[in-house]
DNA sequence: CGAAATTCCTATGACGTCATATTAGTGAAA
DNA sequence: TTTCACTAATATGACGTCATAGGAATTTCG
């Protein structure tokens, strides 16, 4: 016999969802219904997809080769489903959205959602690494990711430039200076954000070039907490201008030598390009950042 | 109801066969099966997609536009058995080729049967006008093109780089010169391959930069039919070094105002370039041309 | 010449087979 | 207890086949 649609399909949401219960939800489906699927794909694949543990589903090595056909046939399918449909509502659906940085994420989302209010979006900040993973194991939908990776079966598109600036409060030391120097912070607490994103890693690297080492480093896992320690007078934040909403009372210093510019850009697996719902969200990703 | 890949493959099918008995008879079930498929395909869509001739169905635009959709499926189903299989045997199978020039396309195409006798290679010989139309309607599967358009939905390869030169035989007038220009052959009788080719594109924009004619001027289908004209003594003709095989006795001379290259390419719709069948044909093309 | 037969298509209805999804029930882990 | 994955039994419906009908060219033959 042939593998089907329902098969793949329910393979995929398991997999994206990360449990066999959600994926029954998402479906409009039972939880049985999923798991026969499955074992059934397994079956006629002959050995194990995914690994099922307490705390999630994962996938085995033959599970993550055959998940790229598995989306590929579900990105197809909804795009066959929206032509169908003549094109015509917007008034429903899930986007799954990753970004590393709050904006301009959250301010496309803020458009997007205007614009279709009964779509669903599923946003989640996390680290540079693993925005690049989620979009390239096509676990979300699309990205808004600083200096994107290039490959081919991404769509990539460059939204808005930007580069590194010190963030403290307008009490601080430095808050004065009309540009600052690398040396100039080494007697600062400097506070990065956490490991894997991008501004460790550009940061390291310019230290590493000059041989130097910031002694009061702290690193904290998201922007808006970054934020909230500059408020609080825990000392100063080097982060991506742009990339997250500044209280007032905050100033913001461009830095000698971080002079490279960055490019945020917006991302999203080829195949799932075409859909009306990415085409849209790339739409006021754009409107956004030109405007 | 939602459609299911069923009615995409036996629609697609339709359409590439040209007829729904065809249809069937390819696809091992009966055309009774086909017929309900895609009756049942036109009721969800809600309209008609294929005209039903006495002498073969042709699309509607509806049709038109389901058909792009219809054989991603048909090829993303492909890749998904072939996966299945382990890629182990390619000892069926069925390969549109499409060109517009004998050479190299019969020599590849030799290549590729030596390798894999079993696969059915389906050849037509066309103008490079249909030539590029039918890759691009996804009736062919690969197709060999001299100076195939770029299209980002295409794979594109160049083969061979290639320009067009006089052909006649060892007795003609101008069979000794070492260089011919435009001026020598106005009182020449010159064969064109037909309307629609490439070569009559580009001799006619020649002629029309510098204001002249051809007045004896003999178009023909293929370029069998022109080498055997020019053997029998009808004239010299016109086309692209190494595009046919030539007999002996025939002489080949560079044209003095023809000296722009032209390139052999392989081309294959983006979605089908990922199945086995056409990687091997590409590599094929690729062993003969780079030999 | 022209009506009937032939041939090649596609469409339809009845029917058996198999696949899909549900409900209900089991066991295991948190 | 609750949550989650798996399994068994079952109803519904989809798929494919056979037999058959109808339409439109083509051929046959009086």
């Amino acid at each position: 016999m042939r593998p089907n649609h329902h098969q793949f399909i329910a393979f995929s949401y398991v997999v994206r969802e990360g449990s066999f219960s959600a994926a029954a939800r998402r479906l409009g489906v039972t939880q049985s219904t999923v798991t026969q699927h499955v074992s059934k794909l397994e079956e006629l694949v002959g050995s194990e997809l995914l690994l099922r543990r307490r705390d999630g589903v994962s996938l085995t090595p033959t599970g993550r080769d055959f998940f790229g056909l598995a989306d590929r046939l579900v990105a197809l399918d909804c795009e066959i489903g929206e032509r169908l449909r003549g094109y015509s509502s917007l008034n429903e659906g899930r986007l799954k959205v990753i970004a590393n940085a709050p904006q301009p994420a959250l301010q496309v989302i803020a458009t997007f959602n205007d614009r279709f209010p009964n779509v669903h979006i599923d946003f989640r900040l996390c680290d540079w690494t693993t925005a690049n993973q989620l979009i390239r194991d096509r676990v979300a939908d699309v990205g808004l990711i600083t200096d994107a990776s290039e490959r081919d079966d991404w769509e990539r598109v460059v939204l808005q430039e930007t580069r590194y600036v010190l963030y403290c409060r307008s009490d601080h030391a430095l808050a004065d200076r009309d540009i600052v120097g690398i040396e100039d912070l080494m007697d600062q607490t400097i506070i990065l954000p956490e490991q894997g994103s991008l501004t460790q890693q550009v940061v390291h690297q310019k230290l590493a070039e000059r041989q130097m080492e910031l002694p009061q480093l702290i690193t904290m896992t998201t922007f808006p907490v970054m934020c909230e320690a500059v408020r609080q007078g825990l000392g100063a934040a080097i982060f991506l201008k742009n990339s997250s909403h500044i209280y007032d009372g905050l100033v913001e210093i461009p830095i000698r030598d971080f002079h490279q510019i960055h490019q945020t850009c917006f991302v999203a697996p080829k195949d799932r390009a075409r859909l009306k719902l990415i085409n849209e969200f790339r739409a006021a990703a754009l409107a956004i950042t030109f405007q």
